[in-house]
DNA sequence: GGATGTAACGTAATAACATTACAATTTGTT
DNA sequence: AACAAATTGTAATGTTATTACGTTACATCC
């Protein structure tokens, strides 16, 4: 298994780089093109590993760009999300970007308390048994929601 | 296994008044009591199983007894809350009676998007399976959000 | 080229959810 | 009665998200 959590001096040129290059290929796939706004947001968002809320977004373009209204951020948002390149952490309020494209229709999520790192959690043994369970019970599941909140091994003490 | 779902024609009354014995016999065992404020809104979550908001709460309320603040109904959650009386669906931001006096530190929700009816999942093999995940992964698990969203077995088609 | 459709953007206002700060009241205890 | 602790009351504010309406950019089709 690798590591879910990435560490704090991993290259995260290469995440942005590929998450870039996910999002290219995806735009060609569907032949859309990303707005401006949308990229900036995508941007903010692939400048860490972090879930941040949507008027953290707002502040942060202002800092690079012009600034824009929130309601044009959720837009942004909205898009990104449904094409699975943005996570909404539901516990936090918050969104954190894809880093898991290969599988992650029904991402886990692993969130630091201290260094607010977020992490995606790979493998479906979760989501089966989860479905499982969802059966057992005559429940028809549509999606199904997980988050953890923990420390992440960098900021567990030894 | 039992039903998680209440059948629409379950004897609500026997809901309510197990949850009230329950939270009664916590009163007793910790000593305290219950304020004016923190009985309402419990009494307007034992109504159903439903989730509602802390407004909806505010709302409800003015119905049967002098109106009050959004920050009084916030205070009374808390409490309740912390006893494990009533929980939070975060993806939801809204609140639920806890219907499962007996095992609840993680409590797992299903919430029916047709009839919102809300239902606690029963047994820790899930928490079990989700612990190993996290310490395979080097993560210090704190605590877990399970909600998964469907149809309940008498909103599904047959 | 001009009409048309659609996706994104811009702006203003407001709704929905939650907290802070401070004062008054009630309750239990000594 | 005096005190502490918990609860309640009130006002204001902070945070998250949406609605409504209008404009701009751009591709397509006739």
């Amino acid at each position: 298994m690798g590591q879910v959590f990435r560490s704090s001096k991993h290259s995260h040129e290469v995440c942005i780089k590929r998450a870039k290059s996910h999002a290219t290929s995806l735009a060609k796939s569907t032949g859309k093109k990303f707005g401006a706004n949308q990229l900036l947001v995508l941007d903010i968002l692939l400048q860490d590993h972090k879930a941040i809320s949507a008027y953290e977004i707002v502040e942060r373009i202002a800092k690079i760009a012009d600034r824009i209204q929130p309601v044009q951020v959720y837009r942004a948002l909205d898009v990104l999300l449904k094409l699975g390149l943005v996570h909404r952490l539901e516990s936090k309020n918050a969104y954190v970007a894809c880093s898991d494209h290969e599988k992650c229709e029904t991402p886990q999520f692993l969130h630091c308390s201290s260094c607010e790192q977020v992490a995606e959690l790979p493998g479906e043994a979760l989501s089966k048994m989860i479905a499982e369970f969802a059966q057992q019970n005559h429940f028809k599941l549509d999606h199904c929601l997980i988050e953890m909140v923990g420390l992440c091994p960098e900021c567990t003490p030894a």
